[in-house]
DNA sequence: ATTTTTTTACTACAAAGTAGTATTTAGTCT
DNA sequence: AGACTAAATACTACTTTGTAGTAAAAAAAT
């Protein structure tokens, strides 16, 4: 997919990493997901979606305090660029314009 | 992709189908896709999604009226299925629940 | 020192997205 | 009739996304 477009779960990544904004790394993002999606997400291909979404500009990472006593590694957390909220809102409005447009009748939106 | 997700491309597909509903056959759906997302659509990419989600169960096809007079191969026309309709309203929960719960200050959404 | 817990990293494969080309069908033109 | 053109769908090969499984790192707990 070339240009601002987003996958499904690319787009579920990246409004999860907003909705917890300031928060966000793996294990949270893994969580949220599925307890908001009742939807069952494996931190694998979380990471790699992750990593994906960084790699094009869409997340900032940044690692969490090292001194913290925690188990683990460092805590790696993402944040949304301007250039990932335009990708957002791209998805967003494509499909509400689609969704106004729909007739009534044919898939009745309850 | 496995059980009821849709792709980012079929999702659009799928909602156009809806939006033309009665008269979604290839170039029709290209068109409008074209119009209201103002966004190139390949129109060998259409036909593969199209099949895709009518071997999902999501689309099913019937062939046009072949008696019209018109060059071409017979049109094959497009219906969302109850399956799609599912899908479509999974889909667009999923994204209203996170869209919801983002905080204003992080994604202002105009 | 070894084990356990929390986390990210890597790798390989499956599914979806895309583009380009081919094929089918039938009207139009000479 | 034969060649050409237009409107469609079909096929094929390749790229990008999605997913699962396993490995590795870091540091507390035992």
């Amino acid at each position: 997919m070339k240009g601002i477009q987003l996958g499904e779960f690319e787009e579920i990544v990246l409004l999860t990493v907003g909705v917890l904004h300031g928060t966000a790394y793996g294990v949270a993002i893994k969580d949220e997901i599925e307890q908001r999606l009742h939807r069952e997400v494996a931190i694998g291909a979380l990471q790699v979606t992750l990593r994906r979404l960084e790699s094009k500009g869409f997340l900032k990472s940044k690692q969490g305090d090292t001194n913290e006593t925690r188990r683990g590694r460092p805590k790696l957390f993402f944040e949304v660029t301007a250039y990932g909220k335009k990708a957002l809102e791209y998805s967003k409005e494509s499909r509400d314009e689609l969704w106004k447009a729909l007739p009534k009748l044919v898939l009745k939106l309850k």
